[in-house]
RNA sequence: GGACGGGUGGGUGAGUGGCUAAAACCAGCAGACUGUAAAUCUGCCGCUCCUUGCGGGCUACGGAGGUUCGAAUCCUCCCCCGUCCA
């Protein structure tokens, strides 16, 4: 434990100020550096999650990265899983009260969770906390001191409260408690530091009153920008559809990456990527001057980012394959294939996509060829034959490279052959009748 | 507990007895354009069947009944939400 541990304080201070979109207060974070440095004591910046699904995306990576900046410099990431605040449900940015989840599925979304935040943080250097330690243990009595700690008026401050309340939509008692609960986190926890999106201020700011409440120094707040998603438009969320994954496939990542607009990769580059402000700023100047392409840094952006979570040979793959398929209008190398085969009441059908296990079927077919919108629905390629047939019809739909218009076209199960289908934009596949 | 307002397709939201698979907008999908995109334009956008047609059937407006030749629209009961008053 000696002094050289950690770097000086303007050092850090640059470092973790990047893509962040406020510091409450930086003189307060600049004093508790100094202070660390004079002690060695390294800081504790908190981050809770709450589990609420199992599957990260690239704009919960944000606020993580973030934490792992923190670990970069010597400090102490605390990863708080809020396994109990999981089940009261964060109001925040809701616009209803959400389902209460089981005890059984926080605890699944918690393991998977933690896999995939370890692609970014290190696990030998990061403290795993879950909150229900100690919010599991508290009385009605705690619980009733807790809520004396705060006034009804300011709590309905909270901007979510306050429009819920003009639009007529319910607010639960539990909900205004939650607040209240991620900021007693913070006096378990002795948190220095907390992070969060910028729409978690209101929740991080209390976490400072609560813990002069209870005799500690206030934590400072750090805010990261929210995301935006493949839209352009809302956040990154897996309800709006906008997101990208971080154990999607690294083909998949690329596809969504690459259909960002071209201004909105600026934010990704500051937000999703190692690169320093310096360097993003330099490489947009030449891009606005026209002597680099945007496309051309666009793909370096999604294989940078594909990187952190699948390696560099995966996204290189990924770059390659996507310059394949919508740059020179190839077909992938790699096509998931179907297998169809008849057997007695009807016909079975083995899936077998690259890296992946092979699935099986057996579908409920008698005649001698079916329309294509049928089979594709019944393989589940397609939500509805309904669906699958407007997009023959529209001209979305190709056999070996010829386009096939009608919809009525069948495929013939008793010949064997072998078809490479395009459906759609990004859909190719190999049916094989044998 | 009382008074009032409300619950429509993935979302917002129009529609007060037939012309309504239900306006409009958003999202989504396909095609065109392009440097992948974005933007723009065109079309589609409940499910299903076939002879793919301004075709047939089924399902749908919180739930259950009822009135009617016919109901998202009228009636009854129930459930849910909000506001105000207590």
């Amino acid at each position: 434990m000696t002094q050289a541990k950690f770097k000086p304080v303007d050092e850090q201070l640059a470092y973790l100020k990047k893509g962040v979109a406020e510091i409450i207060r930086e003189s307060e974070l600049r004093a508790k550096l100094e202070e660390s440095l004079k002690t060695g004591k390294p800081l504790r910046a908190k981050l809770g999650v709450d589990p609420t699904a199992p599957d990260l995306h690239l704009g919960h990576t944000v606020v993580i990265r973030k934490l792992k900046h923190f670990q970069d410099m010597g400090h102490t990431p605390v990863f708080l899983i809020g396994d109990f605040t999981a089940l009261v449900g964060d109001p925040t940015g809701q616009s209803e009260t959400r389902p209460p989840l089981s005890r059984e599925q926080v605890q699944a979304n918690a393991k998977t969770y933690l896999e995939q935040v370890f692609k970014i943080l290190d696990p030998k250097k990061t403290e795993v906390r879950y909150n229900s330690e100690w919010l599991d243990k508290l009385t009605s009595y705690d619980i009733v001191r807790l809520c004396a700690k705060y006034r009804v008026a300011r709590m309905l401050e909270h901007e979510d409260f306050r429009t819920r309340l003009e639009n007529e939509q319910p607010i639960s008692m539990h909900e205004l408690l939650y607040p209240l609960i991620v900021a007693y986190d913070s006096v378990m926890l002795k948190a220095n530091v907390e992070l969060g999106a910028t729409e978690q201020k209101f929740n991080l700011l209390m976490g400072r009153e609560i813990q002069r409440e209870y005799g500690q120094e206030s934590q400072v707040c750090m805010t990261m920008p929210i995301l935006v998603g493949t839209d352009g438009q809302r956040k990154m969320s897996k309800s709006l559809g906008n997101y990208v994954g971080i154990t999607e496939a690294p083909g998949e990542m690329f596809g969504k990456l690459m259909s960002i607009s071209d201004e909105l990769m600026w934010t990704y580059w500051e937000l999703v990527t190692d690169r320093t402000e310096s360097w993003i700023a330099e490489i947009r100047k030449t891009v606005a001057e026209g002597t680099t392409h945007p496309m051309d840094v666009k793909m370096r952006l999604a294989q940078e980012i594909i990187g952190q979570f699948h390696g560099r040979d995966a996204a290189k793959q990924a770059a390659d394959n996507f310059q394949r398929v919508f740059r020179n209008r190839e077909a992938p190398e790699e096509i998931p294939e179907i297998r169809l085969k008849r057997v007695a009441g009807g016909v079975h059908a083995t899936f077998l996509k690259p890296g992946a296990i092979a699935e099986e079927v057996t579908l409920p077919l008698s005649s001698g060829s079916e329309k294509w919108s049928r089979i594709l629905a019944l393989l589940e390629q397609v939500p509805s034959a309904s669906e699958a047939e407007r997009v023959i019809k529209q001209g979305g739909f190709e056999i070996d490279g010829v386009p096939i218009g009608d919809p009525t076209s069948k495929l013939n199960l008793e010949q064997p052959n072998s078809y490479r289908i395009r459906f759609g934009k990004k859909k190719f596949l190999r049916i094989a009748v044998e």
